[in-house]
RNA sequence: CGGAGUGUGGCUCAGUCUGGUAGAGCACCGCGUUCGGGACGCGGGGGUCGCAGGUUCGAAUCCUGCCACUCCGACCA
């Protein structure tokens, strides 16, 4: 992509509006504007990264089984009667009428229609397990919006439910959501750890957040500290009886501060392990049995051909939260610092010297050689001071920026910098390419 | 939902207390000089001062109401 086309509204100066650094970057970078409290459109750079993370969160998904539909982000408010929770969701749900004065909502979540879906089609504990699940736009009417999109109303999300016979089915379903999410968040370049969660009227033990530590979090977390740096189990594990994964990751202490518990911390985590820091919720998975079924009807025959309402569970990824969760924990002074695997282009390619013949030839080789070769590049053609190009590029954040000038080009090198490092190695521009390439 | 605050060109803000017919920097347009980490000169365009009433000869400024947004706290992917 050529600079010049592209849609880049990048911000010298701080919106007055975003306090916290991740809607700050998100702002100057030109990645969303916001249109209503709470509410942004998605510019060019944003869309990009929020694809990304979104197609991450895909793979892990159907790796572990889930199967992708789409519902509808309006739904009918009877089916909300169904579950009784018309009711109950309060302030936070939308509520619509349409002109034949039919009640509606704009969803915020799904349990319900998922749950209407099951039960028209499963009838047998033949057809089990299925895991479902979509990456759709959801709204909850916040009392009080904030922190960008990490705290937005309208924002996207990933929630998968599972259907099981009973509940020892239904714990396997729940930790392949388990590892599935453990792998999701180290391929962002996260480090994610699981933390006990309050399962509320269910009980039990299944139900966890996941956590990025990040200084400006929204919730103090307490953890055993060798959680943080525990590698993901990644995709070779054996999906049918992940017990012992899980099991390694739920042993050490690891909550939230509504279910802290300071005397069994201590007790737990020697004082050098223990863990106090401030933490982003990305994640959160939980197992509900038949708080909806039972009363929706969602019943399949067993074995023994009586009907029972089936086991569920549910699992939720904040797709649109996880990138001011990311910028969070990766970035500088000069901006936003992409890990590799969410970056919105792999290569920033920089011409140093607007309108000269030489470096515009090579700057259009390396264009050429790069988008050939797959490579996601902005290519920065503009007619402006290197200085201005350097702080963009350092702004918005890709992994590599190839840097091409006059200088440099009569002895016939080119510079390559590492956003993450700073590294910078002036090599021919052959080697530059075969570099990157290959990176 | 309680508490605090802010609305003035695209952005950051001054002007409001003490009413007199709207400013700066950045950004944008033109010309020229520049050019390896956010250049400089000259010229130019752009704002019914959040909205609606009111007071006044005269309102960005004073009064009343409304709206939007932000921050702190209680709640959530």
């Amino acid at each position: 992509m050529r600079l010049s086309r592209y849609f880049l509204p990048v911000l010298k100066e701080t919106p007055s509006e975003a306090q916290i650094v991740s809607h700050r970057l998100m702002l100057r970078a030109g990645m969303i504007r916001q249109e209503a409290a709470g509410i942004y459109a998605w510019l060019p750079l944003g869309f990009r990264v929020l694809k990304k993370i979104e197609q991450i969160v895909r793979e892990e998904q159907e790796r572990a089984g889930a199967v992708e539909l789409l519902m509808p982000t309006l739904q009918l408010a009877d089916l909300w009667r169904e579950s009784g929770r018309y009711d109950d969701y309060g302030q936070e749900m939308l509520r619509i009428t349409d002109r034949h004065e039919r009640e509606m909502l704009y969803g915020p979540t799904n349990e319900e229609m998922i749950t209407e879906i099951f039960r028209s089609y499963v009838r047998s504990y033949r057809d089990l397990p299925k895991n479902l699940f979509h990456i759709q736009w959801k709204f909850r009417d916040e009392q009080r919006p904030r922190f960008g999109v990490m705290r937005g109303r309208e924002f996207l999300m990933k929630d998968a439910y599972s259907f099981d016979l009973d509940e020892a089915n239904a714990r396997k379903a729940y930790n392949r959501m388990f590892v599935a999410y453990l792998n999701t968040f180290a391929r962002m370049g996260l480090k994610a750890v699981p933390m006990r969660a309050d399962t509320g009227p269910i009980g039990g033990d299944l139900s966890h957040e996941f956590i990025i530590l990040a200084d400006t979090g929204e919730s103090q977390v307490f953890c055993h500290k060798d959680l943080v740096d525990m590698p993901a189990p990644g995709p070779n594990v054996d999906w049918d009886d992940l017990q012992a994964v899980v099991d390694q990751r739920t042993a050490l202490y690891a909550a939230t501060e509504e279910m802290h518990d300071q005397a069994r911390f201590e007790a737990e985590a020697p004082e050098g392990a223990r863990l106090s820091a401030r933490g982003i919720e990305v994640g959160h998975i939980f197992y509900f049995g038949e708080k909806y079924s039972k009363p929706m009807k969602a019943v399949v025959a067993g074995p023994d051909g009586v009907e029972r309402p089936v086991h569920m569970g549910s699992y939720g990824v904040g797709v649109s939260r996880l990138i001011g969760a990311i910028i969070e924990a990766s970035h500088d002074e000069n901006g936003i610092v992409w890990p590799d695997q969410v970056a919105p282009f792999k290569v920033g390619l920089i011409n140093m010297r607007h309108g000269d013949e030489a470096v515009g030839a090579a700057c259009e080789q390396a264009y050429a050689a790069l988008t050939k070769a797959g490579v996601d590049v902005l290519y920065d053609d503009r007619d402006e001071r290197a200085g201005g190009k350097f702080a963009t590029m350092d702004l918005i954040g890709l992994p590599w920026q190839l840097i091409i000038g006059p200088k440099g080009l009569a002895e016939g090198v080119v510079e390559l910098k590492r956003r993450a490092t700073g590294e910078r190695e002036t090599l021919p521009l052959e080697a530059a390419l075969t570099k990157l390439t290959a990176a």
